[in-house]
DNA sequence: TTGTTTCTTGATTGACGGGTCAATAAAGAT
DNA sequence: ATCTTTATTGACCCGTCAATCAAGAAACAA
């Protein structure tokens, strides 16, 4: 049964696991038992390939943010003017793919790592700057200097609603959600402007 | 050695050793074990007061938000204009007791749990729906039916600060963290008068 | 004194989970 | 044909941890 060229599908396979498992099975506790399941395979062949449990998660939190930073390069090539730069940005933070309940519960999930885990805290870290230079770049040509600072109170509302969204406690509709940072974004304009 | 009347020193001294050890530990896997070496007793005491790890966790999330409450409460008291009211919700949400890291810990501590918990979800809920009450009093004689969309966003932005503070993305600054939510404030209601 | 209740812990149990290892099997290389 | 490399797993080890239990020690009641 041995076919060569296993790894990059059976690494594939893992991450794909990792996030689904997070997401059917509510909790943030996952062993590594369960992905492999999972995924086909038996535990060993997963600490084979990934060394160890921590290491497959932040494999399958890269792939997440990879797959975040292709839906912000996306939105933002048809992007024109700075105002839709920055709508573009929001737009893909909840865009359906991120937004999908076992995704939330990974970010959840990587939360909690990057508590304990420098490697996960610096992916995190990386995340957080580069939505803020997304904002910024959006934002300096319509509010100056003030772009950090209100790119600042974004960020922080998407995070509080995507809290929400993970605890269940967040409004049904996820279009209602973009809508809410919206009105932030619509504020903050109305008042640089003045 | 054994005194009359200990249970409630002992029960007292558990909930403040969990909170302690989530924040000094910074993780947020802790034993029963631990929790119970620190608040100098054995492990099997621990239980026998309170039958299990969870209900330990429940008991010190209980503490915290009695803590909360009454912090909002002594706030409200000082209040005359509904201005005031909600700055001084805002306020109390960000008190100093509030935004300890440890607290701040343990927040994100039963965050966690309460994807599993439904004791946990229904005190996180009882949560969520004091702060947006407490919010909306003080918000609708400013902003009539709109208090509701605008206490959720300043809620919304109120977790996300709190899970940036949490993971140590925040700002240094406790104090501007305060300002970020009261500039939130200031634009929904320049907006609302318009 | 003789129970009885309250407090307290060391020792133990049982389960779970991450990680390792030897062994097997296929595919290619020499 | 033999050797090496890659793929794969079942079985096992070891540590951790929640929870239990039996027993001891102090205060109190009879």
């Amino acid at each position: 049964m041995p076919k060569l060229g296993m790894e990059p599908i059976r690494r594939a396979a893992l991450v794909k696991a990792t996030i689904e498992e997070i997401g059917a099975q509510g909790s943030l506790d996952v062993t590594v038992g369960q992905i492999a399941r999972r995924a086909g395979m038996s535990s060993a062949l997963a600490h084979h390939y990934f060394g160890g449990k921590e290491q497959i998660f932040l494999a399958a939190m890269r792939h997440i943010l990879s797959t975040y930073s292709a839906e912000v390069r996306g939105a933002l090539s048809m992007a024109t003017d700075p105002r839709s730069r920055v709508e573009a940005v929001i737009r893909a933070g909840f865009s359906t793919s991120n937004f999908r309940p076992e995704v939330v519960a990974a970010w959840l999930n990587f939360y909690v790592l990057a508590q304990t885990s420098p490697d996960a805290a610096r992916l995190l870290s990386i995340y957080y700057a580069r939505l803020r230079s997304n904002l910024c770049h959006g934002l300096r040509p319509l509010v100056g200097d003030r772009a950090p600072e209100i790119a600042g109170r974004i960020g922080a509302m998407i995070d509080g609603l995507y809290l929400r969204q993970g605890l269940g406690q967040g409004l049904p509709s996820g279009e209602g959600t973009i809508g809410q940072v919206v009105h932030l974004l619509d504020l903050e304009l109305g008042a640089a402007q003045s």
